[in-house]
Parts: structure tokens; C-alpha cells; sequence
RNA sequence: GCGCCCGUAGCUCAAUUGGAUAGAGCAUCUGACUACGAAUCAGAAGGCUGGAGGUUCGAGUCCUUCCGGGCGCGCCA
């Protein structure tokens, strides 16, 4: 149980029992009265702010109010001390057994700990990557990537039914040009090209797509068919199934590099299958049904017009009823869908599979097109569908504060694969939610390397690898004692008596509450703090052994306190544990 | 020109979403290894939260306006 829940509606009882003495106003609105650890850890352990928030509404003095909440707080059971401070916050604090009893729990439930049920089992639908199938995966797609599938892992942990998706554009002009770039590669697989034309067609803007990828590609197209498509000039007989070809080989590559990233979807979404099945003339008959469509002219932009301008009617969508800029094209000129229209179909068929909660993660190139989307939404679930657009800034890959601009692979861009292969998996998870997702990320080679304190990943894993190390001495000290976690869950814990022993167990106490505002929040950033934090305190606590000998964790000639205290550390390891499990990365047992 | 995001210690970033005296790391200075891993720790110093107004018990956080930076701006996705 959450400590701080409990307190809350410790909190509201008082509040309820002061009013049925008609001692304060009956039917107090108790959303705003918070129980929260204060910042300042000599305020003591929880702090509420319901005396100035109900001061107004109550008709009195917030002091006054907080002087009555405080003599009846004080008779609560798990608290041992009450006051008021400053403005009229009331400071309570706990019996050191609240903060023992979480530790307990802790190692009762192990990396489970600070799963929650404030998601109540809600659908939600988180949709990432949504990479199109034109090339390989390049840095922005890995953070889009970790920030999406972490962000989906950690809305579970917090009780919410989460499915995982991938959009896949594959109906656009945009694979139509890679099928295009990809017949020059095959007519030079076939030795009917050489290089230096397929290059002279790339600068010449004949095809847009030239990458070494593609050669592969080629190769196998080559492999499976011959000559096949060599001889037509006429697009239309080998533009499909080309297209096809390269959108099943680059969405292989796709799953290869999301699984070599530890990523993985529940679900791929098919643009080209939804534009098939009709639903994006479904939808937009949806929306002209509702009066929402219309055939007309758009002014250009202020201040910027385009050279190429000219006004022509468009089929266009009513967004600005529903807080958009301007009205949005849905027909190109061709009479063909725009790109939004079949997004607006996608959007139809997520809310039409039950998910009236939407969270998007984009890169932040995208910014400009959320409001319309969300127009959309509202247009489509009269208001009913939320729709979150997390943006993922750029990132900026260095090597000792040097830009690393080129890929060995791709050629100019920094590939997700020279990532994970310069320092593995885990270390680009993690770097990736080291920040807010709105802020710009430098992720440089040489520093996430280094083994000090500055690292994260490191600092995070050599406190885990420090407690395990505790343990493999504790088996040889005390041959006989029961170190499993359901054992040392009934150690004597009342003696850990140290404040920074309690520290930590209030830290650990607070878990719960991170998982429950990082997942509210979609800002799972906040883990990667609370684990540095923690393993901030863990070092401390050790080098105060180093001091003083008496503080150490092991203590040959005292079993009970050495019981209680590897309690301690193994509890630090579960939740660091728990909070690795949530962003896809192992902890490790020893550094080397 | 318009829209979105951002601006916090010399540098890189936090700040419990409106809470108390704005916190960490790096860099600078001082100290702790006959070690449960010093790959660490303890301490000092460092701030008009870009500027100016406003909202209220209370603002880094919300509103208005300026300044500075990033991204985007019909028929690409």
C-alpha cells in the first residue's frame, strides 16, 4: 500500500470527522488536499497542504484550521508528530515502522513493487516508431523508440491495458520513390547500370532514395525474380510490386533493428490495408455526413509564400472548429488522399477498436501537425477521444563533444545500429530517458563510456552491482542464515536505526508514487532520476561504513543487525531492478 | 509574419505539475582507502529561474507582452 494514499485519506477522515462536529463547513471539495513527502526532508515525512487550500472555502484563517487538523492528526496511528509551518502547511511525522513495514513489502512483492492500479485497466493505445519503410532506423528513431516503448511498459506497471502499435505508411508517394530508387539498383544488380548513373540519377533528382541499403535489396529482388522488371519503362507494371517488395525488406530491417533495440510493438498497423478496406473513404464520409467537409480555397501563409503558388480549390477539413489554424487539405490536386486523410482514418479505426486514449510519440519535426490531428479526434469522437502527442526532440550524437555526423552504413545519417553497436542496448535505453522528451539530447560515445559518477547508467548499475557484491560475502560470513527475499523479509528490522538508513527506506517508500506520477504524467524521465537519487544514497550509505565501522552492512559478531541490513540492500536492488524492468535494461550483477 | 517547443549556478540538467530556504552532476577549493568494490563518499563555494507586468495565501511552473534559441508553415510523410 502507498503510504501516501494512506496518509490522504487519513487526512480526508480527519477533515470529515471535523465537520461532522460542524467544528468546519460540511461537503469541502478534499480533489486539491495533498499529502506529499515534503521537499526538505527536515520538514518531516509527509506534508500536507490542506488547511490553505480549505482555509477559503472553509471561511477561516488558514493557521486557525491548521491548528484544529493538527490536534486531531496527531491522534492518527501511524503518525508520531504534528505541526504547522510556514504559510499553513502541516508537517507530520511517521513512526519509523511505516517506513520498515515498506521495506518488507518491498522484498514480499520484489520487482513488482510500485505496480498500481491508477490505470484502472483503461485501453491505451501508444503508437512509436511509425519509422517509414523506406531505410534504415537513424538516432531520432531510437529515442522515439525507447521514450514510446518505455513510456507503454511504465503505463502498465501503473495498471493501465496498454497495447503497443506501428503504423506503417506504405501507401504514399514516399515508398512509391524507394520503389522507384530501388529499380536502379536492381537494373545495376543486373549490370545494366553502373554506379556512377545510379548516383547521376540520385543528383539529378530522378529518384529520391540512393542509399547503399538498397543494394541488398536489389540483390534479393534480383534473386527472387531475375530479370523480370528489367525491361518495361512503364511504371505502372513494376512500381507495385516493387514497392511491395521493398516495403516487406525494410520492414525486416525495421524489426531487426527494433529487436536488436529490445523493442517490440503488439501491433502493425497497415496504412496501405486501412486505404483498402475503404475506411478512409468511410471516415471522410463520417465527416462530411457531419457537416465537417467542404470544397475550397486556402490563403498562403502570411509572410511566406511559397514560389510555386497558386490558389486552387481543395477538399478541406473543418480543424479550426475544433482549434486548429487553418482548415486542412484532405485531396492533393490529383484528386488522391492527402497524407492526413488516411490519418484521420487511422485515428477512426484505433478510437473504433475501444481506445478513447491516445498517446502518439513524434519527433518533433512533426510539431506542427498535432493540432490537426486532435481536430481531427475531436471531430470524429465528439470530444469523447484523448489524443497525447509526445514530441521527441533531436538528438545529437558526439564522440568527446566532436559531432559524429555519418554513418559507415547509411552514409548521412547516424544509423540506430551504429548506437547499439558502439555501446549496447542498455546504455541507449537508458541515456534516451535521461532527459524530458522535449529537450534536445546530446548522446556522446566517450562520456556514456566512462565509469564515474557522471554516467548514470553507470552510477545507476555499479550501486545495484555493489549490493549484489554485499550478498556474495554475506553467503560466506553467515553460511547458515535464510538470504532469500522472503527470509530477510522477516528480519528484525527494527534495527536499522541509522537516519540514513531510514532515508533510503523513505525513498524506497516513494516508488510507488513515481510510478504512479511518471505514468500520469507520460514522463517516464522521472525513473531515471528517482534511480540516480537512489543509488545516490545507497553509495553514501556505504562510504559511512567506510568511516565508521560500526555502520557497515555486514557485521560478523551480529547476525540480526547484518539480517536486517542486507534487507536494506536488497530492497535497494529490487526497486532499482523494478525500475530498470520498466525502461528494458538488466541489472547487472558485477562491474567489470 | 504565424503556430508549437524551449530559456534555471560558469557548463549539462532536476524541481513531487501551483507549495516552504530553487536542487544534483561537471568544473574550482578542502577532506576520507591497513577496502562488505575509493569506479565511491563527506564538505565549501556558486542564483534577480532571459526582461517587464498580472492572477493568489503562495509562481521556475498559469496569463499578457517583449527579448533570445530550436522546429514547422497547401497539393511530403
Amino acid at each position: 500500500m502507498n503510504i501516501f494514499a494512506t496518509l490522504k485519506s487519513r487526512i480526508d477522515a480527519v477533515i470529515g470527522q471535523l465537520a461532522a462536529e460542524g467544528k468546519i463547513p460540511a461537503g469541502l471539495d478534499l480533489a486539491r488536499v495533498s499529502a506529499e513527502p515534503p521537499r526538505e526532508s527536515s520538514h518531516g515525512d509527509v506534508a500536507t497542504n490542506a488547511a490553505m487550500v480549505l482555509a477559503k472555502p472553509a471561511g477561516m484563517a488558514p493557521k486557525d484550521l491548521a491548528a484544529m487538523l493538527v490536534e486531531r492528526l496527531k491522534t492518527v496511528p501511524e503518525v508520531v508528530d504534528a505541526s504547522v509551518a510556514g504559510p499553513g502547511f502541516i508537517n507530520l511525522k511517521l513512526q519509523d515502522d511505516i517506513w520498515r513495514d515498506a521495506l518488507r513489502d518491498v522484498l514480499t512483492i520484489g520487482v513488482a513493487y510500485g505496480d498500481g492500479k491508477a490505470g484502472q485497466g483503461e485501453p491505451v493505445n501508444v503508437e512509436y516508431v511509425s519509422a517509414n519503410p523506406t531505410g534504415p532506423m537513424h538516432v531520432g528513431h531510437a529515442r522515439g523508440a525507447v521514450f514510446g516503448d518505455v513510456l507503454a511498459r511504465l503505463l502498465a506497471k501503473a495498471g493501465f491495458a496498454v497495447t503497443k502499435e506501428y503504423y506503417i505508411n506504405d501507401a504514399g508517394g514516399q515508398v512509391d520513390h524507394v520503389a522507384r530508387a530501388l529499380r536502379a539498383r536492381y537494373l545495376q544488380a543486373l549490370g545494366k547500370l553502373s554506379e556512377d548513373d545510379v548516383l547521376g540519377m540520385l543528383q539529378r533528382k530522378e529518384i529520391m532514395y540512393g542509399g547503399d541499403y538498397l543494394v541488398p535489396v536489389a540483390e534479393a529482388l534480383k534473386a527472387r525474380d531475375g530479370e523480370k522488371w528489367a525491361a518495361s519503362t512503364d511504371e505502372s507494371i513494376w512500381v507495385p510490386p516493387l514497392r511491395e517488395f521493398t516495403v516487406a525488406y525494410m520492414m525486416n530491417v525495421v524489426k531487426d533493428d527494433l529487436k536488436a533495440l529490445g523493442v517490440q510493438h503488439d501491433l502493425f498497423s497497415s496504412e496501405k490495408a486501412l486505404v483498402d478496406k475503404g475506411k478512409v473513404d468511410d471516415a471522410l464520409k463520417f465527416l462530411e455526413s457531419a457537416g465537417l467537409t467542404y470544397t475550397g480555397i486556402l490563403e498562403p501563409p502570411k509572410g511566406k509564400t511559397p514560389d510555386d503558388w497558386e490558389p486552387r480549390p481543395q477538399l478541406l477539413f473543418k480543424a479550426t472548429e475544433f482549434g486548429d489554424e487553418v482548415d486542412r487539405p484532405l485531396k492533393k490536386s490529383d484528386g488522391t488522399w492527402t497524407y492526413f486523410a488516411s490519418d484521420i482514418a487511422y485515428h477512426k479505426d484505433k478510437v473504433d477498436r475501444g481506445f478513447n486514449n491516445l498517446v502518439n510519440i513524434w519527433g518533433a519535426d512533426h510539431g506542427g501537425y498535432v493540432k490537426r490531428v486532435q481536430a481531427a479526434l475531436k471531430a470524429l469522437t465528439a470530444g469523447k477521444g484523448k489524443l497525447d502527442v509526445q514530441l521527441c526532440q533531436m538528438v545529437r550524437v558526439l564522440n568527446n563533444g566532436e559531432p559524429v555526423k555519418m554513418s559507415k552504413r547509411a552514409g548521412t545519417f547516424v544509423t540506430m545500429r551504429d548506437l547499439i553497436d558502439e555501446v549496447g542496448k542498455d546504455v541507449v535505453r537508458f541515456i534516451m530517458l535521461t532527459r524530458k522528451n522535449d529537450a534536445p539530447l546530446d548522446f556522446d560515445y566517450a562520456k556514456v563510456k566512462e565509469k564515474t559518477r557522471e554516467n548514470p547508467v553507470f552510477y545507476v548499475q555499479y550501486a545495484h552491482a555493489r549490493g549484489r557484491s554485499v550478498f556474495r560475502h554475506a553467503a560466506e560470513m553467515f553460511p547458515t542464515a535464510d538470504l532469500t527475499d522472503a527470509g530477510l523479509a522477516k528480519a528484525d528490522l527494527s534495527r536499522l536505526t541509522d537516519p540514513d538508513e531510514i532515508g533510503v527506506l523513505r525513498t524506497l517508500a516513494n516508488w510507488p508514487r513515481t510510478i504512479e506520477s511518471a505514468a500520469i504524467a507520460h514522463e517516464p524521465h522521472r525513473l531515471a532520476f528517482y534511480m540516480y537519487e537512489l543509488a545516490a544514497q545507497f553509495h553514501g550509505l556505504w562510504n559511512k561504513g567506510n568511516d565508521a565501522v560500526q555502520l557497515r552492512f555486514l557485521q560478523a559478531n551480529d547476525q540480526k543487525v547484518s539480517e536486517a541490513r542486507l534487507a536494506l540492500v536488497r530492497g535497494v536492488g529490487l526497486v532499482i531492478a523494478s525500475g530498470l524492468a520498466v525502461f528494458g535494461v538488466e541489472p547487472v550483477e558485477e562491474m567489470r
